[in-house]
RNA sequence: CGGGGCGUGGCGCAGCCUGGUUAGCGCGCCUGCCUUGGGAGCAGGAGGUCGCAGGUUCGAAUCCUGCCGCCCCGACCA
């Protein structure tokens, strides 16, 4: 077979050639969804052609794939380009030497796919840039007088995961944009951030993605803040917590849990003791004894870096464990299972309780407002009710331990949450002087002292981002893409190649969207129409135009929003103007 | 890594429990006819070492053992 000449420059509108041609182009479409996928993304990339898996959490590209690829990352490239950063290429081989001088050659575990060369020397894929952007930065940039710095690249990455799934949205490989500023100053470097929170903004505004950013844990990275910018889909994985009076947004790990107000002089009851017996779960004992899960207090053991921690909380309420780590100060928290728990408590688990337990407690703040409430006995089979908190048991600390819910309101004003779910899709962190210590990256500054540059850290996952577009954007036909990401812009329907009046007429339309510069794939294929309608709607490419037999009998062309499905009938002569003002209309609707 | 499940033409599956000689079905693919505004119809055809390796048996897709791969649930992350 001769070689298909390939469009690749699709971004810079260069359609010089005449190979859109849905026959020429690599489109394998599928009737039926592939066992292997689950989610919606995966399901619908593997249906209308635009991924092949190679092996778990790898992928293939395929021609459309590529292109809504390259979509996105050509709008990461003129924003991050716009806010002053340059863009740079790092290798992805990294010798060993250099994580070991930042430490995570032994801290970043098994997801840093090691090998050795044939000289014996240790090497990793990188999963991320730290090290080779700092060591790069340590050996070239000297003074103040050339900062600030910021360089990213857009970059295919490996991350062994523990356990690939849902396709791109979180494979092994997987096409990222990671971005490292260097500042002189602490201030200068909240500056960037700043930058770079609206160059993300920008981005995925122009991606026409619905999105929220939010203030995010910046976990061990460290530094003192981070965002995490979320594109909202109902399937996401992770839920934010958004205001709805506000402007206040986090994760549920940052989220913080407003403390509700303490009844005035209550009055304590005697505590009793109750025999419950087999009622272990928080329902099955509030059943048992007809009380609200608000008016118990469940007590957890976890296991903090190997020590054991009681964690008092409201029946109804669950443990974020993200905020439990960081208040206890440790790298690993998990709950016991019910062998540990035993053998910690002296007690089986469904029994627990806070009065005479000796274990270190901590109690989330809620916990703390409550009065007369039911707690496990420590003994099987019984409870205590009206419990006090200070009167019966002390803790060794109270804290904010617990996911906010829909319940809660807003910490920042009061005002009612909403709860929705998204994908993350980009992160930006303040980082601070942690790596270029670790590694001694410094410069010198105005007063010739030696110093080490204030850093921070931007990722944008590219594949993950159409994956999340179209997570959000689909219906039971197909995908739906957003304009300004989609592999073309309009498809163009030939629906009977052996007519010769509708022929011509779909080529000299092809030939003119070419000329104007519209990204169409033109769908000349010996098929019958309901094949093609069907591929337009599974591709889901925002436009369509239709020549069909409505040209013979009354000389209209068909153009269809693949969203709405509203379709308008329009002259011939007029369909390619008609078309460029509604696709120019759309693009305009996504500018920042 | 722990728990669950699956490997049978390109895709989706049946057959396996209760071994039996040409391994089926739908879709897709090829040829011809026919059809042409929402995945048509008819006729003919190609394509499978039943994941791999051992074992049991006269005989294995089917039973046994080991290995490999993949998917789902949990901890990690763009």
């Amino acid at each position: 077979m001769s070689c298909i000449p390939i469009q690749n420059n699709i971004v810079t509108n260069d359609h010089k050639g005449t190979h859109m041609r849905f026959s020429q182009l690599l489109i394998p479409t599928l009737k039926e969804t592939p066992a292997e996928a689950e989610v919606i993304s995966h399901k619908l990339m593997l249906r209308a052609g635009f991924i092949r898996k190679l092996a778990s959490g790898i992928y293939s590209y395929l021609p459309l794939g590529l292109k809504s690829i390259r979509k996105v990352e050509q709008i990461v490239r003129e924003e991050m380009n716009n806010s002053g950063a340059q863009e740079l290429l790092l290798p992805m081989v990294q010798p060993a030497d250099l994580w070991q001088e930042s430490g995570r050659w032994q801290k970043y575990g098994t997801e840093l796919l090691r090998f050795t060369d044939r000289h014996d020397r240790e090497n990793c894929l990188g999963p991320t840039h730290e090290e080779v952007i700092t060591d790069l930065v340590r050996k070239n940039v000297h003074s103040y007088r050339s900062l600030p710095i910021n360089l990213y690249q857009i970059q295919t990455k490996f991350r062994d995961e523990i356990r690939p799934r849902f396709g791109l949205m979180r494979g092994r490989e997987f096409i990222m944009k990671d971005g490292y500023s260097f500042d002189a100053t602490d201030s200068d470097a909240g500056k960037t951030y700043e930058k770079m929170n609206d160059a993300y903004h920008r981005i995925f505004k122009r991606c026409g993605l619905s999105f929220r950013a939010v203030e995010a844990d910046s976990g061990t990275i460290g530094g003192s803040f981070s965002h995490e910018f979320m594109v909202l889909a109902d399937t996401g994985e992770d839920t934010v917590v958004i205001c709805t009076n506000c402007s206040y947004a986090a994760n549920t790990e940052k989220a913080k849990a407003m403390e509700s107000t303490m009844p005035e002089n209550p009055e304590l009851l005697p505590m009793t003791k109750i025999e419950t017996p087999g009622k272990r779960k928080v329902k099955a004992v509030c059943n048992f004894l007809d009380i609200a899960p608000q008016n118990l207090v469940k007590t957890l053991i976890y296991v903090a870096d190997g020590e054991p921690v009681a964690v008092l909380l409201r029946g109804d309420h669950e443990v974020q464990e993200v905020k439990l780590q960081n208040i206890l100060g440790v790298d690993e928290v998990r709950l016991a299972d019910d062998k540990e728990t035993f053998d910690f408590a002296g007690t089986p688990t469904g029994y627990l309780g806070p009065v005479g337990l000796k274990l270190k407690i901590i109690a989330d703040l809620e916990v703390a407002r409550m009065v007369n409430f039911t707690v496990g006995a420590n003994e099987k089979n019984f409870h205590m009710q009206n419990v006090n908190f200070g009167r019966d048991f002390e803790v060794d600390q109270t804290a904010d331990l617990r996911m906010i819910t829909a319940d809660d309101s807003c910490p920042s004003c009061g005002g009612k949450l909403e709860l929705p779910r998204g994908i993350e899709v980009g992160h930006i962190f303040k980082l601070g002087t942690t790596y270029s210590e670790a590694l001694k990256a410094t410069f010198l500054d105005d007063q010739g002292q030696e110093i080490p540059f204030v850093m921070g850290c931007y990722g944008i996952g590219v594949s993950r981002t159409v994956a999340a577009a179209i997570e959000q954007n689909h219906d039971k036909d197909g995908i739906i893409f957003p304009l300004p990401i989609a592999p073309f812009q309009v498809t163009l329907l030939n629906l009977s190649i052996k007519d010769e009046e509708i022929t011509k007429a779909a080529e000299s339309l092809y030939d003119e969207f070419l000329k104007l510069g519209i990204e169409v794939l033109f769908d000349d294929r010996d098929e019958r129409p309901g094949i093609k309608f069907k591929d337009a709607d599974l591709i889901g490419i925002p436009y369509r135009v239709t020549v069909g037999k409505s040209l013979t009998t009354e000389g209209k062309i068909e153009i269809r929003e693949r969203k709405t499905g509203e379709t308008f009938s329009v002259p011939l002569a007029e369909t390619t103007s008609r078309l460029k003002q509604m696709i120019d209309s759309a693009m305009q609707s996504c500018q920042v």
